[in-house]
DNA sequence: TAAAAAATATACGGTTCCGTATAAATCCCA
DNA sequence: TGGGATTTATACGGAACCGTATATTTTTTA
């Protein structure tokens, strides 16, 4: 019999957020995950204490992520304020440039926190520190604070919102965005 | 023993809506909403064949009156089209005046459309009514076509995303929705 | 008021899951 | 190469759920 297969937490906390992405929180299930591997509930069982466990490994991770990458690819780049918000999103509204997925996970993480207190509090730091960098590229633009923290929280609203009537073809992401970026920089 | 409780569907499918809400689309199982209604199994697999039927009433009573009502109170009043584009907003914003819990029952459904087909399709229907309203209403302010529904989709967009910001207290889902519906009435 | 119909309750078998216990296989290293 | 540590598999008991079958009670009606 055949055994050792080398599964990493990784690998589990991977499968985890697949079955996060197609079935919602309450798919995350050990055994569902296990089949998923094509492994036994037992291996899972040795990697975490539980799934409530798993799921924290997956809070934690997905909020290192979330905080940081998009925040660093833009910081990267050299340009104004306005490029820098233009750039953002580029590569927010380009699926591919995220890990697990991008926004399709991050709406099925935003729902899980809908469900979930400790998701929930992730989500809302993850979410405050997303503005408050939207805040920082809108008063390089010259917006005042109070302007910059609303087209902050505008801009960002409509990314989650478009992302649920972009995928039936309703909105287009990336054009309809781009367009609310422009209009809320000639608003000042 | 007592039985006849008076249980009509509809208890059953609001109880499916009180589910929905609480604890996500998975939540809505027969036994969980036996013992919400401190009734039997039996009764209800008697008003229903099975759960999915349930969720099919369900999906139906929501269409039906996500379909008809905000537009339906904002019809019924006389003024231009900006004065029924803030009118929308503000009814929409408030939260109590939506059968269910509003928002909250909103967000659930979406949901619940992010991880089945046929709810997908309810969504998207209801969605797409929704944006062609706005559009008119855009229009009435003499937007041109293009314009409308942009400002349509940026705007219903807005209010998705804004609705998951606003629950911690990150938005103020009443004024910067607001102020988001001037900044797109000027940007004309 | 007795029988039929409507509504609810209880009991059952089957499925899926959780978490634990235990066995088995593989890896590492002395 | 053999034995301990690591990793995976199997087996188990218990819980929750589904949908059905079968009482049991209430309401309606003839």
């Amino acid at each position: 019999m055949k055994a050792k297969k080398d599964l990493t937490p990784d690998a589990w906390i991977k499968a985890g957020f697949r079955a996060l992405t197609k079935g919602g929180h309450h798919a995350i299930r050990a055994e569902a995950l296990a089949r998923d591997l094509k492994a036994s509930k037992g291996s899972f069982y040795w990697h975490f204490g539980d799934v409530a466990s798993l799921q924290a490994q997956m809070r934690e991770q997905w909020k290192a992520e979330a905080s940081e990458a998009s925040i660093a690819a833009v910081e990267s780049r050299e340009g104004s304020g306005a490029d820098k918000l233009r750039y953002l999103v580029e590569i927010v509204t380009g699926d591919a440039s995220e890990p697990y997925g991008g926004l399709l996970l991050e709406a099925a993480i935003r729902d899980w926190a809908r469900y979930n207190a400790l998701a929930a509090a992730m989500v809302n730091e993850v979410n405050i520190l997303r503005i408050e960098y939207l805040e920082t590229l809108f008063r390089q633009c010259g917006a005042d604070p109070t302007v910059s923290r609303r087209n902050s929280i505008i801009l960002y609203s409509a990314l989650i919102g478009m992302e649920a009537l972009a995928h039936a073809g309703l909105a287009d992401l990336q054009k309809d965005l781009r367009c609310l970026l422009e209009i809320l920089l000639d608003s000042a």
